[in-house]
DNA sequence: CTGGATCCATGATGATACTG
DNA sequence: CAGTATCATCATGGATCCAG
């Protein structure tokens, strides 16, 4: 299999690390490895629209650049993907590019696009973590399209991973991405089950929605059209 | 002329930044105007590699994304690059990427490497500001194959600027990028001039070896002396 | 000289279908 | 579940050329 040789040289560390995780979907990958480990398929599911190939070539380069490992048990079919140190170490890029998009390149989402509820996720973390003023300790568990997700705050930083909590959660979700999304942006939530305290609940009802107040660009005045 | 619309089409910011800067090249435009606004051989010089026909494609689709724009004044024949507001906020990015570089793909610069005067500055910069508790204020002025360079600490961060400066720095540096890198991996300065005050001179003489100290991977495994 | 444009070759990616 | 196989298209690199 011929590797991905392709060298800025430079002697330059951002071109160094571009290098290894510069080549499309490759930060995209190691974003939904960053939440905890994931099957092939798991990651097919979120990265909406990469092919099995392009994913297969992403994680052997992942692989031998030493940031992604795969977990492959005998008698097991599944093969599990998780990043190493190295790989958990590029949390600080991701969550750069995060907050720029946040930033300027915030729209909402739009009516026929694909949302996992990871990514919707993410990025009201990111809200949260952001615009809000509240950091006080929390941990919600949300359990959206059947996928287990823990958002907690440690007192100072809200983040996200994609696990069952250990300890009980201030706030239970059930539901669907679209129903989270709903309430999120201000409509119907009659498909989203909510359970805690009337104090944590309050408190996740008004953290939420952080990401609905921000429209830094002109937003609404119809949509975009992109020519070619 | 046709525009890079490739789209991820997910609700997720960091995809959404991807889409702007995700392309070859692109991040490393960004790098090297964040120093200042340049011109397009000024870019060519510092890109090593790029062909112009792709400078222009970057440069066309950073200034569609608002990113970049080109100053051209009637009279005169250059055109000079700059960072708009947005384009300045992917600072964060580089900066974690370059952090990222230095602690995992750092290698000591290799004998046929093209080298930079503003790259070797940038990650000397970089490497002072990680590895160095010595953050006090202070400003050299580097003047190296012919071009002007600002390396300042405002008493907290390092920064790297490609300027001439507006006050009289504390040390001053003529000569090239050659006989600097001689200078901060420990051989030969005859052909640096380096001026100032003896404390300043001391620390910089202190400081602008921190990246030769970081050997993470294995490295001088000897038998590599070919020196042009 | 600067600031590109043009042509061609090659490599990377996407679409779709299929398999152990 | 975890990929392969095949084909088509797009992006990039290398070299060369050109206008102000």
């Amino acid at each position: 299999m011929i590797r991905n040789v392709r060298s800025y040289g430079h002697f330059c560390m951002t071109a160094r690390a571009l290098e290894r995780v510069g080549d499309r979907w490759s930060l995209l990958v190691i974003r939904d490895l960053l939440s905890g480990p994931k099957r092939f398929t798991d990651l097919v599911a979120r990265l909406g629209g990469i092919t099995p190939k392009t994913l297969t070539q992403r994680l052997r380069e992942l692989d031998e650049a030493d940031l992604v490992t795969a977990d492959r048990q005998p008698g097991r079919r599944e093969v599990w993907y998780r990043l190493t140190p190295a790989g958990a170490d590029l949390g600080p890029v991701i969550d750069a590019l995060n907050q720029w998009g946040l930033q300027h390149a915030w729209r909402l989402p739009q009516p026929g696009e694909p949302l996992h509820a990871e990514h919707l996720l993410r990025t009201a973390v990111a809200a949260i973590d952001r615009a809000a003023d509240d950091h006080e300790p929390a941990a919600w568990h949300l359990i959206l399209d059947g996928g287990d997700y823990l958002v907690r705050s440690d007192g100072h930083r809200w983040m996200l991973t994609a696990e069952e909590p250990s300890m009980p959660a201030d706030v239970t979700v059930t539901g669907t991405a679209a129903a989270l999304r709903a309430l999120i942006f201000g409509q119907s939530d009659r498909d989203l089950a909510i359970a805690g305290d009337a104090e944590p609940l309050q408190r996740f009802q008004a953290l939420i929605g952080t990401m609905a107040t921000l429209v830094p660009m002109a937003e609404l005045p119809a949509s975009r059209t992109t020519v070619e």
